[in-house]
DNA sequence: TCGTGTTTGTGATAACGCTCACAAGCTCGT
DNA sequence: ACGAGCTTGTGAGCGTTATCACAAACACGA
């Protein structure tokens, strides 16, 4: 078991036991968890984070629990958070600055160590402590800063020209929070961020609970008529 | 087939068509589309696509395709963007900002409709058009406004209590932007996007493809030393 | 030392999702 | 009218993921 590659499914809830210890190490004195408490914590099934967790090895005790700090560690070195992952922004609008300042990043070891866009209006300005430079440059200071993550703010229509960039430039992993798709070679890992997608699927679901609501109202009525 | 519920990975693919169609609809004069076609826009398999639209119901054509304004209509339809729904926005920080005048969702039908939050530093400003009030405002507003959507971008540890807040003033979605697991009722749907779980996840990925690097390195190393 | 209570680790199984492959059905030219 | 050439719709098979259920392993008190 210990062996096996860890599944994509596993990979992408570590970050999420990951905040739940260390919201754990702060808050309580606790020095073990149950896989319990863990996946209360969590927001999933007990059973899923003992397996989970058993990809990572057997860390924890039969009849006490897992080690909070010991599962810390293992967790952040199995997600490469041991070391710090340079990253270039580019695409400097609402979104790029708050992403730039957002703090959830830099307190998850993630620094965003230059910003880039093409606009005149933006390039030279400064944001979160850092110039923004114009994307010419990207290659360039890709190699200076050994930059390994890129992530893409720009408008839809921009964003395959930068996922390109950054390919040519070396970068192996790109977040994408345009709301396009990008296409890249296969040796390149893409993950999207779309803020209107989830509301989408948000529409979904809420429009047919209010279609069952109405049916169902509907068919009350008519069972009255029916009696009445 | 076409009364069958739909599964949950197709209506998590259904806004991408959708984008890939307006994309179309908008730069070339087609007006039908092939599954393939339509699957290199979206960036999947051509299968997948012809299985999730057939849960919509029967609309291509064979030896033809699809109908580019009837597929459009009719995901549209399906996704529940014919109305609009409005959504409320609690928690304006870099983020909430970004998000209040976020192109996209108005783009898609959705309308923010009000912005909440409890510092009185922000409670008071305007952004996007819209004067941000209290918190404790909340309940009212979503009744007179008829606010069904939720969106929280708060601190990880108001995050909860604003859901409660969503609930207590009857929102069935809620879109959550806080780095932190919400517990609501089964009959209301929590969604997540977390900006940083993403880059973890890169993060993963990246260690790996590199960590091989290096073995296969010291490996070539060792075979080198072995053979001079 | 042994029994009781607790919790992990993991086979087994079910549910879900993806991909293939191909018949059914359409268009168009002859 | 008919055959050639496409493209859809979907059954079948396979891989992945989720869940269950329980033996193995530990702590602790008597």
């Amino acid at each position: 078991m210990r062996n096996r590659p860890i599944p994509e499914a596993t990979v992408a809830r570590l970050p999420i036991y990951l905040r739940s210890l260390l919201d754990m190490a702060e808050t309580t004195g606790e020095l073990t968890v149950s896989s319990e408490e863990l996946a209360r914590r969590a927001g999933v099934n007990a059973a899923k984070v003992r397996k989970d967790l058993s990809y990572l090895g057997s860390y924890g005790t039969r009849g006490v629990g897992y080690d909070v700090e010991y599962l810390l560690y293992q967790i952040t070195r199995e997600l490469g958070l041991t070391q710090d992952w340079p990253a270039a922004l580019v695409g400097i609008g609402n979104l790029g600055r708050a992403l730039a300042s957002y703090k959830g990043f830099s307190e998850r070891g993630f620094r965003i160590s230059a910003l880039f866009d093409v606009s005149d209006d933006v390039v030279g300005t400064e944001t979160g402590g850092l110039t923004v430079r114009h994307l010419d440059e990207l290659k360039e200071v890709v190699a200076e800063d050994n930059i390994c993550i890129g992530i893409i703010s720009t408008p839809p229509n921009s964003a395959q020209e930068v996922a390109e960039r950054f390919v040519d430039a070396g970068v192996k992993s790109i977040l994408n929070f345009a709301p396009s798709v990008v296409n890249v070679p296969p040796d390149v890992n893409v993950r999207k961020v779309d803020l209107s997608i989830e509301l989408q699927i948000l529409s979904f679901y809420q429009q047919r609970t209010q279609a069952i609501a109405t049916a169902r109202e509907a068919n009350r009525r008519l069972g009255a008529q029916g009696q009445g």
